[in-house]
RNA sequence: GCCCCUGUAGCUCAGUUGGAUAGAGCAACGGAUUUCUAAUCCGUGGGUCGCAGGUUCGAGCCCUGCCAGGGGCGCCA
């Protein structure tokens, strides 16, 4: 276990256990005993369920054991209180000394305590992968957004990340596009391309291909070209490619989000037809109907076809052969997907199919539900697509205007940065302090919400601690708040301390559990107390000692903010 | 028909893997500003945790059945 994840519980716990020891020793072994933070401030800072766990097997009612156990050892020095409460829960109380301790030892440590549970094991991640040629929308922020922050979860725990944008390149849509793109525009708009037209060129192809025979048929032929490898085709395929990049990069830019990687799936089309002889060689993959499939009966599921009875190769062949040679390259831990719902079965089933070939690389589909709108799903056919770009101005238009409101003796320079800053946070934060799995209907209000439990109620926290700490420094020149002695005295400094010491086991079971969620969840508690904290105790007026010990305190919540809010990819400007 | 997910306050959602009187935000109402940033804080009202059984000291959480919604189910990704 790594001595900053769970501080105060490990070291109460294996006081409990000694006492469990002495208490019932010869029964069983007491390692099991777990403490964990009291579900109430009412009952003490911490709590232990396990006496009536053990009661079962000791054969004695829940409240003797638990009262046996405090009477078998001395009250430590770090416990002011040990009581039983109801039908046998033991409560615990901490020393503010002790707690003061142990919080300093998480301030004092790198990144307020996160563990090294990575080692520099390596996990890739494959996240955000839009399709070339069509502009990315408010569907691509959910794997974009909660991508890059199991990315920056998993580098501050010590993992090799590897973050790979496997876009979508390489595709029936391309002799659509190709033909169209010939087609439909014209000699100006080919000159000056740009992502627009070719999403209104893959509209207009597609409808025609649905009435127009021939049209369908010079499409595919145009798409067969592309794929033996036509010159000419090439270079308008690597024109899409390139457009679609310069306009995804832009995107990323104000996102603040960056690729080790950007293979699209053509990068692994050269390896199709190996990946498929080896499913054949190992008598995986069968014949059935024309095409080629692994059958997966044994794991509950329908066959998955990895060559198509015309030939081509399908996307589990891809994703299969894009496995294969992210093993062989990097040989990952665990390799994460962050995709919609819609794709949960096809993910199933090509892990089995991993599976069945050897690969004991741990492979995670990270799904999120789909976003919609309130009038239903959105459709480029129905024109209600909201552009992902469109979302960012209008979220940083917002932020400006409040900006400009509150703050209007700030330079127009700051402004404009600090509505970035407010405006992007502000919908990163709706995307991440949802569960994944939840379904999000989309509404410009709630994305851009700036109160309550939002991004800017936590960069307001954040701004109004750096506030403090600049007066401090002002008032106290020359001194680092953090080498202060802590009190907590005041129940509200106590429950800030008890918040500080979570961090590192919540970021940890975020990345675990593939939602940053819980670190939102966990960062918004934390701003909520602060706030509380911050309307009744005065700081910089209390008498030295006090202010002294509570400027400590806001330091080490600005340390948690800032470290916080950076693995969700959101600012932390000073001054707001 | 089969598989996966969801169902918690008027709305949007948490609920630390089975613990104590189920919590936040928004909305509503009532307060706090000679004040370290009011994008804030304090308080009030608001609940048959979809329904019915079961498991046990104890269930929002686990098991079974049903109801409702979403998604998926052989050559799209």
């Amino acid at each position: 276990m790594h001595e900053t994840v769970n501080r105060c519980e490990e070291i109460l716990a294996e006081w409990l256990r000694q006492a469990f020891q002495a208490a019932f020793g010869e029964v069983q072994d007491w390692s099991g005993i777990r403490v964990q933070p009291a579900t109430d401030a009412r009952f003490g800072d911490f709590q232990c369920n396990d006496a009536m766990q053990a009661a079962k097997t000791l054969r004695r009612p829940p409240r003797a054991v638990a009262e046996a156990v405090l009477a078998a050892l001395p009250l430590p020095p770090m416990l002011t209180r040990a009581e039983i409460a109801g039908p046998g829960f033991i409560n615990l109380t901490v020393a503010p000394e002790w707690l003061a301790e142990q919080v300093a030892v998480l301030s004092a440590a790198p990144r307020f305590g996160i563990p090294d549970a990575g080692q520099g094991r390596t996990v890739v991640i494959d996240y955000s992968s839009p399709n070339v040629a069509k502009p990315m929308h408010i569907g691509h922020i959910r794997s974009t957004v909660i991508g890059n922050a199991l990315d920056r979860l998993h580098r501050a725990l010590g993992y090799r990340v590897i973050a790979d944008n496997h876009l979508g390149d390489w595709g029936t849509q391309f002799g659509l596009l190709i033909q169209g793109y010939r087609t439909f525009l014209t000699e100006a708009e080919r000159e000056a391309l740009t992502i627009e037209a070719l999403e209104r060129v893959y509209v207009q192809s597609y409808n025609r291909s649905k009435e127009d025979p021939a049209w369908l048929e010079s499409c595919k032929s145009e798409l067969v070209k592309l794929q033996q490898g036509d010159a000419e085709n090439r270079a308008i395929w690597e024109r899409f490619i390139a457009i679609s990049r310069r306009e995804f990069d832009r995107v990323y830019g104000r996102l603040d989000v960056a690729f080790d990687l950007t293979r699209g799936e053509s990068y692994y089309n050269d390896m199709l037809p190996e990946t498929i002889q080896v499913l054949q060689d190992k008598g995986l993959a069968v014949e059935s109907e024309g095409a080629l499939v692994v059958n997966l009966e044994d794991e509950g599921m329908p066959v998955c076809i990895v060559r198509k009875s015309d030939g081509g190769f399908n996307y589990a062949a891809t994703d299969i052969a894009t496995v294969r040679s992210r093993v062989a390259e990097f040989d990952p831990d665990r390799i994460i997907y962050v995709t919609d719902e819609r794709q949960q079965l096809h993910f199933r089933q090509f892990f089995a199919v991993c599976a069945k070939l050897g690969y004991t690389t741990h492979l995670e589909h990270v799904w999120f539900g789909l976003m919609r709108l309130p009038e239903g799903t959105f459709s480029t056919r129905q024109g209600n697509v909201i552009k992902l770009e469109s979302l960012l101005d209008e979220a940083e238009r917002r932020a400006l205007e409040i900006i400009k409101a509150s703050n209007s003796e700030m330079p127009e320079d700051e402004q404009r940065e600090l509505a970035v800053a407010i405006g992007i946070g502000a919908i990163k934060y709706t995307d991440l302090s949802h569960d994944p799995q939840t379904m999000i209907v989309f509404t410009w209000e709630k994305a851009l919400a700036l109160e309550g439990n939002s991004g800017p109620y936590l960069q307001y926290a954040y701004a109004r601690v750096c506030s403090l700490l600049d007066k401090y420094a002002e008032q106290v020149p020359d001194r680092d708040p953090l080498t202060n002695a802590l009190l907590l005295d005041e129940p509200v400094e106590k429950a800030l301390a008890l918040q500080l010491m979570r961090f590192p086991a919540t970021v940890l079971r975020a990345a675990e559990v593939c939602k940053p969620s819980v670190l939102a969840d966990y960062l918004f508690s934390l701003s909520q107390t602060y706030s509380s904290f911050y309307q009744r105790s005065p700081v910089l007026k209390a008498d030295a000692a006090v202010r002294d010990s509570r400027i400590r305190l806001c330091a080490m919540v600005a340390q948690v903010l800032a470290e916080g809010l950076g693995l969700l990819g959101i600012c932390t400007p000073r001054r707001i």
